[in-house]
RNA sequence: CGGGGAGUGGCGCAGCCCGGUAGCGCAUCUGCUUUGGGAGCAGAGGGUCGCAGGUUCGAAUCCUGUCUCCCCGACCA
């Protein structure tokens, strides 16, 4: 039993998912909007998502593609051009029919029956289908490929079981949608993709993932392979945290997306399409939060730095103020991982300590608390997030002289990172599981009742089709799924244990988001 | 979409079975005291009980419909 009074009142260990809902809540990350499966996201969490945006479009120009912005609605037509693509979105698509309302019965509005529309517009759940269109457009000649585009957007895909974050109605994302002349150049384009993504969760994020191909079986409506990098979960599940595919010509042809060779000849395209979306948020939050609430990494928190003046409302607190904006200047002149320290002096009245705990559960990685006596005596109180509590189980304060602070602020976020993806890799690397060689075994190892399953690292035979199907049935009972197959596995040797046939490569099992 | 639970001041809840015009804790505001670490005492303000119908002299409470949320399942790049 611990002494110490957490921020919050539900813990990872009693109800992961209630706790999960309360970090959000208390943290004012999002809330519940009154529609169905949509949240407001509120100014912490987006401005989370805003970091995201910023560390990753950066990622994204780099590697030479240009950003550009599709219409919301698309018209229905143009996805039935790729029959797999339609067959995997079709239950799950908003559709407006009408653009008017009349008063009908009893003063309620209702849609004009004169103002039917000729043809549905669909709103977006991804848009392979219209940037397509664009494409095909766009490309006549070999000399306009490779085409690298991506757009920052909202989509909606009408979920039956919405979380926040993690499956909404509508979410944020940036898709890359790319065109190119053969499939070697897709497949590295693809790949490249799927490395940005493994990077950035690994050093924006501080999440560590395993990055590989999906099986058959969980590919995108109308890829030909899928990519993805997945997250281990605090409760040991697997979230899918980035996806990028190769479309092959299926989508080319569909949307007519060709080109002239240099020998004159007509070819067809060979695309690919990756995203990440606001579910990112929700693994940063399964991945850091503690039962204080958030821990937010200092490459991706909105304020690094939270300075707390604790105000007396008396004619001190101008002196003190003034203390803390000299602190907040020096620190904004410091960089930390290559950019200006990120600080907020907290002014708004009330008590420190109300404030203090508002940005434990926040998660601001380093918290200020400022008072008289450290003003007149040059010296700034600290609160580490990541060490919150120290051994008399009281927050972990350590005072030191102003200098002395601001000159190492910047290394201590950096070590704040850093830290926080040790603590997440170390618990990730410690939760896969090897040696397990039967279905039996696999069933008892997910039968017991551990807190932290983790996942299993297998060796198969790569079934397909109706032999593949079995495996996933199987594995359903067990409430499993196969996450994927992890970059660069060599040949290996040993037995399928879900064929019996010569194991062919590796591939991770578990429990998923 | 199937099964279960829930919607009552900003937040968390009681009241509902057995209809009689709403209560508690936290938060907020005011005052006093206190205050280098999640303050105390006293007082005050704030809710047509998710929404729409119905039954009734009278509905938070009973009935019907509907929306939203949570859990389990189905579904899900």
């Amino acid at each position: 039993m611990s002494a110490i009074r957490h921020a919050l009142s539900t813990k990872r260990e009693d109800d992961f998912a209630l706790w999960y809902q309360e970090v959000i809540s208390e943290a004012e990350m999002a809330e519940e909007s009154g529609v169905r499966g949509c949240m407001v996201i509120k100014p912490w969490g987006y401005g989370i998502w805003e970091r995201i945006q910023r560390l990753m479009d950066d990622r994204i120009k780099a590697a030479g593609v240009e950003n550009c912005y599709f219409p919301l609605f698309i018209p229905i037509g143009y996805f039935a051009k790729e029959a797999e693509h339609v067959e995997g979105f079709a239950k799950e698509m908003a559709v407006v029919t009408h653009h008017r309302l009349i008063a009908g019965e009893g003063g309620a509005l209702v849609p004009d029956p004169e103002a039917k529309l000729e043809e549905p517009l669909i709103v977006r759940p991804t848009s392979e289908t219209v940037i397509g269109a664009a494409m095909a457009r766009w490309i006549q000649s070999w000399r306009d490929l490779p085409m690298l585009t991506n757009q920052w957007a909202n989509v909606v895909r009408w979920e039956m079981r919405t979380r926040m974050f993690l499956r909404t109605s509508e979410f944020l994302w940036q898709e890359g949608h790319t065109a190119h002349t053969d499939r070697e150049g897709a497949m590295e384009e693809m790949l490249r993709a799927l490395e940005l993504y493994r990077s950035f969760a690994e050093a924006e994020l501080a999440m560590p993932v395993i990055a590989g191909e999906k099986p058959e079986n969980e590919r995108f409506p109308g890829a030909v392979s899928t990519y993805s990098i997945e997250a281990m979960m605090q409760d040991g599940k697997a979230l899918q945290a980035g996806t990028s595919h190769y479309l092959g010509t299926g989508f080319s042809k569909a949307a007519g997306i060709q080109y002239q060779d240099k020998d004159g000849a007509q070819q067809f395209c060979h695309t690919t399409s990756w995203g990440a979306s606001t579910r990112l948020i929700g693994g940063l939050i399964m991945t850091h939060g503690d039962d204080d609430g958030m821990r937010v990494p200092p490459q991706v928190a909105p304020h690094q730095v939270v300075i707390l003046p604790m105000l007396r409302d008396n004619d001190e607190d101008e002196a003190l103020l003034a203390y803390c904006d000299e602190i907040r200047c020096t620190l904004v002149a410091q960089h930390a991982c290559g950019e200006r320290v990120r600080v907020l002096v907290d002014k708004r009245p009330g008590k420190a300590t109300q404030k203090r705990w508002a940005w434990v559960k926040k998660g601001a990685p380093l918290i200020l608390e400022i008072g008289g006596r450290d003003a007149a005596a040059g010296q700034v109180t600290t609160l580490r997030r990541d060490r919150l509590w120290n051994e008399q189980g009281k927050p972990n304060f350590s005072a030191s002289a102003r200098d002395k602070f601001v000159a190492l602020a910047a290394a201590e976020l950096e070590d704040i990172q850093t830290s926080l993806f040790k603590e997440a890799k170390a618990r990730h690397d410690a939760n896969i599981v090897r040696g397990i060689d039967s279905l039996d075994a696999l069933s008892d190892f997910y039968a017991e009742d551990k807190h932290y399953p983790g996942w299993v690292e297998l060796a198969w035979s790569r079934p397909m089709g109706d032999e593949l199907e079995a495996v996933v049935k199987q594995l359903k009972e067990l409430k499993l799924t196969v996450r994927n197959t992890p970059m660069g596995s060599k040949p290996v040797a040993g037995t399928c244990i879900f064929t019996g046939k010569p194991a062919v490569e590796l591939i991770y099992v578990a429990r998923a988001y």
